[in-house]
DNA sequence: TCGATTGTTATTTTT
DNA sequence: TAACAATCGA
């Protein structure tokens, strides 16, 4: 049981407390991950049969490290252990149960995307005004219905909420939650929060079922718990009411998901659910310094709503949190990459110590633009994921309607791609009649002139006909020649491949490696069954697998909410302005502004050594300048760990004018000579910061800079770089992509440069 | 039916 | 600004 020793007190007693309910309270950087797998290996070691331990998580990511973890420490029998999302767990047993809830087992999950296409049809057939019935609005409404578990008829019944969208001139909604509810049925599709919503209702309406995992999970443990919803919380509830060993692993500070319906409540209340609790609160950081540790905690203190804890850091003290002004975003971005230019090259860091957060995507541009002009690697986190690109889910869609035919949002999705003639009217027409004759698309398209009228047939025919055959080959051949198949007979590979253009080529490439994933699927032996309708089965539950980004020496640019659960030494959080963090749209309540208050506190927790903030005082937003006040979150940080600083506008943008007369190595020698202003004093923040440059004046390149290739330089070349001027190539390690070069640069000292990132040019 | 043009609207997003 | 949808005209 050597596993145990390595932990503090209170971590261990998390772990050894099996048995009866258990809340661990575990502050930012508190050793939640180590808790949580030491915690089921231990109930492996103890004897528990790890099909009895269920484990929940939020994102895949989680599932597929804590599991990972676990097999160190107890080995191979870790892969019988019941651990996923919620999202994937539910549907695995949505699929043993569906026919008791009166759906296929191969239903489809709609994504998000499929889920608002099939609203805006609703709204379209209703006729309904899409200003007032905005698709995204109409989805965010039944999203959350569904997370409260208010079914569509129960909505429709509640006297609250009709006043409340009558009074809002939307007395339809209750008409388009039914109808929408009724066509995902009629299309044998769930979407994502229907995989909870369905759960429940599962458990509700078949005791036997919700007796048989009860007993089956005999140990229920949740990750994130102060993000879970009302739906998940009652699944969670109703799971652990027998045995009643549940445990929780969250932190309210730092719940950041409240407007997907995730309730802070239900952590605050657990205590309410199971009065034989047992509470370990987990409050020693391991991850940051002192300053940033105190500086966190002296952000949330003014949040009303919250667990009293008390974290702190034995860890050094560290330096003091950096805030830097900067006159508009495009400087922002700048100063952010000179400092990290700076950081990399003074401190030896690799580029994958530094993140840049902000709180809003549009604001990675300008931080790109600063990172590009000093050719620094960087990486962006978030945006679309691979199977969300629009190629990949072209072709699944085609898999899809394969599989279930029912599946109506994958029809419209392709019967007109590639192109075969069947325009949004006939679409349309299509819709209609299927809604009249009580039938689905799919029927309609299987034996089209029974139900259209004239020449538009043909092509339908054809179609349906495709379609059989798909469904007849995946029948005889295995999950990768089907797909190869598929992909062949649509068309979509010959359409991809005549695509010269870089996007073209790209896309046809993301083809092909869906088509070596499901290869490399169904060549595994521990799954039985290797069709591709199995796997399909979860593949909309899929999200970016970063499986490329390991072992990449970048700069991690991401929101502040892909962020949670990461660390980095050196963390950037940029764009601390009013309106833009806090957002606009939280102004107005108290819990909202709380929320990004948590998202701060969450941003500067990623941070182990230091701690940048940043905010400019002009942006672009939505193509115009505007000026930008100072986020009020910048006072409510305690001054005492702050160091503030502000970059002069003429000495670093101004003086960046091009100037190609080299310069004698006497006058660059004081270009790191840095005048490095005192810590700013600590009572009056922001009211008149220092215009000290805190970095030095970028050498200006000679105008014939040309670099050389990492294989020309040798040991004792005096050499220029871009940014630290004149050198002398003092050794070379590591062989070719990954040379390391020490240069001493006059005023700089030895630097460590990798080659293939530093552009060194030879002067002789 | 389909492309090209004009218009419009802007958070965060584990699933 | 940029992305995306809706509308228009061929």
């Amino acid at each position: 049981m050597n596993y145990l020793e390595g932990l503090n007190p209170q971590q261990r007693a998390a772990v050894e407390t099996t048995e009866g309910p258990v809340m661990i309270v575990a502050g930012a950087g508190s050793g939640k991950t180590r808790v949580i797998t030491y915690r089921v290996a231990h109930l492996i070691k103890k004897g528990i049969d790890p099909f009895n331990i269920l484990v929940l998580t939020f994102t895949n990511k989680a599932a597929k490290d804590m599991r990972e973890r676990i097999t160190q420490v107890i080995g191979p029998e870790a892969k019988n252990l019941w651990m996923g999302t919620f999202h994937s767990v539910f549907a695995k047993i949505l699929r043993v149960e569906a026919e008791k809830i009166g759906y296929p087992p191969n239903f489809t999950i709609y994504d998000t995307d499929d889920s608002k296409s099939l609203i805006r049809s609703i709204l379209k057939e209703m006729q309904l005004d899409d200003k007032l019935y905005n698709a995204n609005f109409v989805y965010n409404r039944i999203s959350s219905s569904k997370n409260n578990l208010v079914s569509w008829s129960e909505y429709m019944n509640s006297a609250e909420i009709q006043a409340e969208d009558n009074s809002n001139n939307r007395p339809l909604m209750g008409l388009i939650y039914e109808t929408y509810t009724k066509r995902c049925f009629k299309a044998g599709a769930m979407d994502f929060d229907d995989l909870l919503f369905k759960t429940n209702v599962l458990l509700k309406d078949h005791p036997d079922v919700l007796n048989k995992y009860q007993h089956k999970f005999k140990y229920l443990m949740v990750d994130e718990y102060q993000d879970t919803n009302f739906s998940q919380y009652t699944i969670v509830r109703k799971l652990a009411a027998a045995n009643r060993n549940i445990c929780v692993v969250g932190d309210d500070a730092q719940s950041i998901y409240g407007f997907r319906g995730a309730n802070i409540q239900n952590i605050l209340n657990f205590e309410r659910d199971y009065p034989e609790l047992n509470v370990f609160k987990l409050e020693q950081n391991y991850r940051s310094t002192q300053n940033i540790v105190e500086v966190a905690n002296s952000i949330i203190a003014n949040n009303k709503n919250q667990l009293k804890k008390n974290v702190f850091s034995d860890n050094e003290e560290g330096d003091r949190i950096k805030i830097n002004r900067a006159f508009s975003d495009n400087e922002e971005g700048k100063l952010v990459a000179e400092s990290i230019a700076q950081e990399h090259s003074l401190k030896g860091l690799n580029y994958s110590d530094f993140a840049i957060l902000y709180r809003t995507n549009a604001q990675s541009r300008s931080m790109e633009e600063g990172l590009r002009k000093l050719n620094i690697p960087y990486r962006i986190y978030g945006g679309l994921s691979f199977y969300q690109r629009k190629e990949i889910k072209d072709l699944i869609a085609y898999f899809r309607i394969t599989f279930n035919p029912s599946d109506e949002e994958a029809i419209k999705r392709v019967i007109n791609y590639p192109k075969r003639g069947i325009g949004d009217t006939s679409v349309d027409k299509l819709i209609v009649a299927a809604d009249k004759h009580d039938k689905t698309l799919w029927e309609i398209i299987n034996d089209p002139t029974k139900y259209i009228e004239g020449r538009i047939a043909a092509p339908i025919q054809d179609f349906a006909t495709l379609i059989r055959s798909f469904m007849a080959e995946a029948k005889k051949l295995d999950a990768y020649e089907t797909a190869l198949y598929i992909a062949q007979h649509t068309g979509i590979l010959k359409e991809l491949h005549s695509d010269d253009s870089v996007e073209g080529r790209s896309r046809f490439e993301n083809i092909q490696e869906l088509l070596n994933g499901i290869k490399e699927f169904g060549e595994r032996e521990d799954i039985e069954d290797r069709s591709l309708a199995v796997y399909m089965q979860d593949i909309a539950l899929l999200t970016n697998d970063d499986k490329e980004n390991k072992d990449k020496n970048t700069v991690s640019l991401m929101t502040i909410h892909s962020s949670k659960g990461l660390e980095f030494k050196n963390v950037y959080i940029v764009g601390l302005e009013e309106n833009l963090f806090p957002s606009q749209m939280s102004l107005n309540s108290r819990t909202d502004l709380e929320e990004e208050r948590r998202l701060f506190y969450v941003a500067i927790t990623r941070a182990e050594k230091k701690l940048v903030i940043t905010y400019a005082t002009s942006r672009y937003r939505w193509g115009s300048l505007t000026s930008c006040e100072p986020s009020r979150f910048i006072n409510e940080l305690n001054p005492r760990y702050l160091e503030i600083e502000t970059l002069s506008n003429k000495q670093s943008v101004v003086n960046s004018s091009f100037d190609d007369e080299r310069r004698s190595w006497s006058q660059q020698k004081d270009f790191f000579s840095k005048p490095k202003p005192a810590a700013s004093q600590t009572t009056t923040p922001l009211v008149r910061p220092k215009t000290t440059s805190i970095l030095p004046k970028a050498h200006v390149p000679s105008a014939n800079f040309s670099p050389a290739a990492p294989n020309e330089l040798q040991v004792g070349m005096e050499v220029e770089h871009e940014k630290f001027g004149f050198g002398k190539i003092i050794s070379l390690e590591g062989n070719l992509p990954d040379v390391k070069a020490t240069v001493f640069f006059q005023g700089l000292g030895n630097k460590m440069l990798l080659l293939k990132f530093a552009k060194l040019m030879i002067v002789k």
